[in-house]
DNA sequence: CGTTCGATTGAGGAAGATCAATTAATGTGG
DNA sequence: CCACATTAATTGATCTTCCTCAATCGAACG
């Protein structure tokens, strides 16, 4: 049970643990959810960028936006690439604790004690945009809708991380694997993304130290899923994933219940 | 890098496993930090009964604060009781995602979808105190400091849940019920209570559900922790324990750490 | 073209789950 | 208040999952 896993929080890891292919703008609604989400998404950049026309960052692979420690004056929003958090304990253990993408904010975890509570590293090049603190509420002041956008972006994330503790605590490790790619996969549909093939871009490392295992369980989870045909490998590295159907990841996880 | 280590998140599981017994308010700092973190919690209820004199509702053990789909209107606090927090995953399955205190807040989770994802359920027999959330808002736009409060107990459950997270990954079977006992014993002294002898009001498989473990497993490190003198049981149940040091927790716990 | 890093796969072992039996505590009805 | 039923907890014996260790392979990089 400790391994260099990465687990995923479904709604967190999905959105971050993977990148699509960037090209392949907002085809059609391909799940069923992502017409709306995706509304919400450009909906809360387009208020952003209107009320308080945020100073913008551009973020290269390894970039860190902030460091644990760091005193809190910003909060952050993903306009383009993932972004994966990295939490430190006292003893020095670390984990991911979570993978975001575009709409998702970052940084606040650091608002209660006026530092931030753990890394933020840029997995890919990218945009993030820089809201202050203090600037933005006093623009939520203004603009209640802007409030509203802060509130339920919290909301959501303490929403999605009790589902990824669940995932990690009820699910056995193959099922983890597909519920992390059944996240990442539908985060990026609902960002209007591909999800027949996607890149990971995290190591087997990182996937497992978040999702609570060993690296080589990660391996093995893909390769059980590969022979399934529940996935394909593209590409000549195994880092290429086809996803042809998101439901086959839910019926694998359901049979990896059945079967204990 | 990353490892495969997975560690439990400790200031979240603490908070709800273990209930203190009531009577004995507010002695003596007696860890380090409780001073300033209960008199946060005194300002912080305070604030709200001066600023919106919220109704205020007696619970008893068993007794549903609100239900996961339940319409998202009211968000509560808690003025004195336990309460456990249990999500419930489309598939059927449950888990409990969390324990919660005096001062604590519930129902935050509900803000974004305009329903909750999960049922509070009180443990104990206490008082939550019910917060319109738009009656909130506009007193938040006449009281800053209302609003900085409402901001800052966000953060704090998006920063602990994170945590609990990492004690759940990082850390093996036995640290991770010794992490639960310790933050159980913090959460307690922040809030003046004791904490060299705690009730636990969760039964060995409801800590186990919580920590991603069996009954079984709880009850043997439990078995463990008590033949190492770190805990005692008091009483004829096996639900009363003795914790004389706190830090002999933080010390098996890393003691599990090192043998591995 | 060799080095390095990541991934895969196998073999063996350990942590924890499962199954099962026993004991203790709580609650019920007589 | 006592038999009885019920639920919780403990403990042991086994079995499964997953971790650990190790070897091999492929890709990427200098």
């Amino acid at each position: 049970m400790f391994e260099t896993s990465f687990s995923p929080t479904h709604a967190a890891a999905a959105e971050e643990a993977c990148l699509a292919a960037r090209a392949t703008p907002m085809a059609q609604p391909r799940l069923g959810l992502p017409q709306p989400v995706a509304a919400r998404i450009e909906q809360a950049l387009e208020l952003l960028a209107r009320t308080i026309s945020p100073q913008r960052r551009v973020v290269h692979e390894g970039d860190r936006i902030y460091r644990a420690g760091e005193r809190f004056v910003n909060l952050y929003v993903i306009n383009s690439g993932l972004i994966k958090l990295i939490n430190l304990a006292a003893d020095g253990r670390e984990q991911v604790a979570g993978v975001k993408f575009r709409g998702d904010w970052l940084g606040l975890d650091g608002i209660a004690d006026g530092e931030f509570a753990c890394d933020a590293i840029a997995m890919d090049t990218g945009e993030v945009w820089v809201l202050g603190y203090d600037k933005l509420l006093k623009a939520c002041a203004r603009e209640p809708s802007l409030m509203n956008l802060l509130h339920k972006a919290m909301s959501r994330q303490i929403a999605s991380s009790r589902d990824s503790l669940m995932s990690i605590c009820t699910l056995p490790a193959d099922a983890r694997v597909a519920d992390f790619l059944r996240f990442l996969a539908e985060s990026l549909a609902e960002r209007g993304l591909r999800t027949d093939q996607i890149l990971l871009r995290m190591t087997r490392a990182e996937i497992g130290n978040y999702l609570g295992m060993t690296l080589e369980s990660v391996s093995r989870a893909l390769s059980r899923l590969a022979r399934d045909k529940v996935i394909a490998f593209a590409g000549k590295g195994r880092r290429d994933v086809q996803i042809p159907d998101i439901g086959a990841l839910s019926s694998f996880i359901q049979r990896c219940l059945a079967s204990a």
